[in-house]
DNA sequence: GCGCTTTCTTAGATCGATCTAATACAACGC
DNA sequence: GCGTTGTATTAGATCGATCTAAGAAAGCGC
């Protein structure tokens, strides 16, 4: 009698004001906690919610409403620890604002994103947060003239779109490396791995050539390998550049997955990492504290980008017509063992 | 002309038939690749969708076919870098069948979890995987009735739900490690971390006791505190546990996650891994081999198991009278450094 | 009792698709 | 020419909510 149970069709709103005696207007407002609904009318409804079991059909609503409350999360490559964090910060912003995410993940390839946005779209998401995949041309994978829902970039800014961007400073960052492995006396530094097209790595890459030039050292080409953002793919990069006649004697890794790679290889190769080979990542993931020898890495706050850019969107969506803004995070160097600290000074 | 551009209301399909010069109906069917419909008249339409750059509208459809091509996705710990490879076996699964999922991250929190399978139903999926909370009851944190949609638990088995499962043999995987360990000469075995009520970590450690039961020893009740699956959770249990007067000649940790950190743990009290203690781990992720030293772990195959578990979902949703059923995939111990192979024997 | 607010409730149109049942139009056999 | 069959198309109802505009009820002043 009481339970919802097995009956074929679901509870409709109009059972739940069949139920209470009221019209399906009145329900629906009182639904939508509205004030217009007295209280004795109010009391009615909510039981016969209860009594029934109903459940709210968000789809129909969002039908009529033209909202759905529903975002897309586009993620370049999962497998990188720095989502974990990044999507736990999108998620608490998103939750108490009565938005869920759609997750798709894009395995950094731009003709799959493509793919996924114009599926998210049909599904009438109300925004996109998207960590474009590498090489994402001006047209993040669809026509710019079909997106006509606000969206956020984040982490990795895309040439040529003008949207709303939530990153770190890539330029400061890597200066900070440089002039922290500088200041230990390194003076062969390499820059490992990060996507081959992708902004971010060129951004720090072309920092960490100009401050090494400033301090009238270069930055070798050999030395800048891209790879895909993994520990395997760091492993590889570094195994083969490490084995050279002369090799680095300090690594900035484009991630701090793929500096744990790189520091597994430097180990294979019988360089012991901290005194003949410094490494320094970017992230600052969790296991960073962890890792034997504890990775120094330039903190950019995943949580903190990721919960900034959902604000970011939820505030676009609110309010589309604003311009797009870009907000850049300053990082941060978190000092440990890798680069040395501790064992040299 | 051509563009979709910037008018207030979204192209719809009434606007792509009025333009090819057909009805809705038609232009419906076209859409669904409908035999019925004769060439001329199909490429008409298809023009006008191309023209008009019109976006299908999932929540319009589904809302009469009662079938959104969604299912949610839920999730006790996204911080676990296992969960990425899960996920990404999933997605590999849902994606070619025309579905999406809606992430929902429970960190551990039967109460979230109610919470969150709320929303979810609300958005109409056409079923959940869930990766119970730990200490999630019967209901799963909903009134069992009030979800008349199907559902795979993935992981962790909730006992007392009679829903389709797709998990480890975890009994085997811990014998497996006990056996290793045994045979590296190691007696003073421990296991740590794990979530408290964790289905899947009672029934390890009732795995491991027994079989140190069999040869003659015993599985010290202070050597099995459970904590959080994370990286800094595992070094604060070991390192609390390890530096008493006898600590343990060997562990078996709950996770790889927790595993990492436990060795950060034994590595700063001095203890060297894999010698005067080894480890294993659970999950085997990928950062197992490249750390320091390499982890030896018992491997469940993350991306094999979510994608079993999506290939079930789909085919209950497709056929929702099948009884459910239970997949128990054999794990595998992947034998590394951490449990000294490769340095005493 | 009448008009005028104020408060509460509701009928009916609407969102954008699908689905059913009906229809228009050939072609065909006889 | 008539019924039959088959192919291609469509009008109109429907899914389950919201929203508008209008109606009913109650309170109040005089």
């Amino acid at each position: 009698m009481t339970g919802a149970s097995d009956r074929s069709r679901r509870v409709t709103l109009m059972d739940v004001a069949r139920h209470a005696g009221v019209s399906r207007a009145t329900a629906s407002l009182v639904l939508r906690e509205s004030p217009l609904v007295a209280e004795p009318t109010r009391l009615k409804v909510r039981d016969a919610v209860r009594e029934l079991g109903y459940v709210y059909n968000r789809g129909a609503a969002s039908l009529r409403m033209r909202r759905s409350h529903t975002v897309g999360l586009v993620i370049s490559g999962l497998a990188n620890p720095f989502f974990a964090d990044f999507i736990e910060g999108v998620e608490r912003e998103l939750r108490p604002a009565g938005y869920v995410a759609f997750l798709a993940n894009t395995f950094d390839d731009p003709e799959r994103q493509g793919m996924l946005i114009r599926t998210l779209l049909e599904h009438q998401i109300d925004g996109m947060l998207i960590v474009a995949a590498a090489g994402s041309s001006a047209e993040i994978g669809v026509p710019p003239e079909a997106v006509d829902i606000p969206y956020v970039l984040a982490t990795r800014p895309v040439p040529g779109v003008a949207a709303s961007y939530v990153g770190t400073d890539n330029r400061a960052g890597a200066r900070m490396a440089v002039d922290h492995l500088l200041g230990h006396g390194a003076r062969r530094i390499a820059y490992f791995g990060g996507p081959e097209d992708g902004a971010a790595r060129m951004e720090r890459q072309a920092a960490v050539a100009e401050r090494l030039a400033e301090s009238e050292s270069d930055l070798d080409p050999a030395w800048t390998v891209p790879s895909p953002v993994s520990t395997t793919d760091g492993q590889h990069v570094a195994r083969a550049l490490v084995s050279s006649s002369a090799p680095p004697d300090a690594v900035i890794a484009h991630s701090d997955a793929i500096a744990f790679g790189v520091m597994r290889s430097l180990r294979d190769a019988g360089i012991e990492v901290g005194t003949r080979c410094r490494v320094v990542g970017f992230d600052d993931v969790e296991q960073a504290r962890a890792w034997s020898p504890s990775l120094t890495s330039v903190s950019v706050k995943a949580a903190t980008l990721g919960g900034r850019a959902a604000q970011m969107l939820l505030e676009r969506i609110r309010a589309p017509e604003i311009p797009p803004e870009s907000l850049v995070l300053e990082p941060q160097l978190v000092v440990r063992e890798s680069c040395g600290c501790g064992r040299d000074s």
